[in-house]
DNA sequence: TTGACAACATACCCGGTAGTATGCTCCAAG
DNA sequence: CTTGGAGCATACTACCGGGTATGTTGTCAA
């Protein structure tokens, strides 16, 4: 529904309601609190990752390749939808401490659930390549985390120039798809096209 | 000097200081604002980081060698100042946005020049290693970010059980590091004793 | 002895913000 | 037509937290 492009913190209800041309009476009385309306945020979020790589699930054989394919498109989108990525985290980081009601504890352990389910996608392809003998890591549990914060990881190291452009987006990901990939043990060989 | 475990944004001055013993006026007499108390919490965060990787600047000839045991007692510096390392990285975060008065972007600046300096270490040795033709990865810069980033990660994704002892830290530790080297297209068999 | 200053503590201010109470308007069912 | 409720907008409250102004005490130099 509303992007919060200068973070979670920063914007107020007030600053998100003139953003979209609105008042705070509409935003409270569709959402009861902030952090339900930063859970239907976090929601839309997790749909755009999942739909990015719903047209990969069916398409690969070998677990490399799909895994291939599926990593380079989360950072794409990790990076396509940085600013927004970035809220989300900062939003979520946020929410963990001030974990104060028990409704709230509960809200957060759903979003926490849908990014499980999302990481799973991951981690099934990933044991399907280790069974092959295509990859190599022990803790699967570990090595997804890893491995999704790797590709995570330009949401906060990069920041574009005036000169980038799609291209740039690609090669960035392509990068960190590699560097991920040889993280869980895959050799290059089967990264060429990477 | 004092520790916000409970996060940069969550504490208070108020709360800093009763959890110091002390009061609101006594910090406000030696820190000019929140920020620039944050920046000293910084800079001793990065003094600890430096301390852990400085016995081993001398200690090593092969650059494989000495980036398996800098990442590994860097990842282990993180594992065992967590909720101070997540405080850290919190406040970075919202101080970036938040950048209002130059006053604070030249301390922020100054930071991260702190930062910069601190993973250089890291870079030379990664091309030193790049050089031999061990290591195997285009853009230094971005190469850089993403090792870093591996090593960081358990900060967010690891939450010590009961039953964690050093022992498994040291374990996590090196399934990072070993993630992050092969990340660099370092091979396995460099990797054996991490 | 005194004055000046450092090192605090106490009390206060004030802006910003999540959340609420109330008011208005339109529409649809009875 | 009227009544009740959905869908908003406006006005207001309560409170928190960064920052400040002022008070108190000890110390040390002149």
């Amino acid at each position: 529904m509303c992007f919060m492009e200068r973070g979670y913190n920063a914007s107020s209800i007030d600053d998100v309601a003139r953003r979209l041309g609105s008042t705070k009476g509409r935003i409270y009385h569709h959402y009861r609190s902030k952090a339900d309306l930063f859970a239907d945020v976090y929601r839309y979020g997790m749909e755009l990752n999942a739909a990015a790589i719903k047209p990969l699930c069916g398409a690969y054989d070998d677990p490399v390749e799909k895994l291939k394919a599926m990593a380079k498109v989360h950072c794409l989108t990790m990076l396509r939808t940085r600013p927004f990525q970035r809220c989300v985290w900062e939003g979520v980081s946020l929410l963990m401490r001030g974990a104060t009601t028990p409704e709230q504890r509960d809200t957060l352990e759903e979003l926490q659930e849908l990014r499980e389910s999302y990481a799973t996608r991951f981690r099934e392809v990933m044991e399907g390549a280790k069974a092959m003998g295509k990859a190599d890591f022990e803790s699967s549990g570990i090595a997804l985390q890893i491995f999704l914060m790797a590709l995570n990881s330009p949401i906060f190291w990069y920041s574009p120039r005036e000169t980038d452009d799609e291209e740039k987006l690609d090669e960035i990901a392509s990068r960190c798809t590699r560097f991920a990939l040889q993280g869980l043990g895959i050799k290059k060989e089967y990264l060429q096209d990477v």
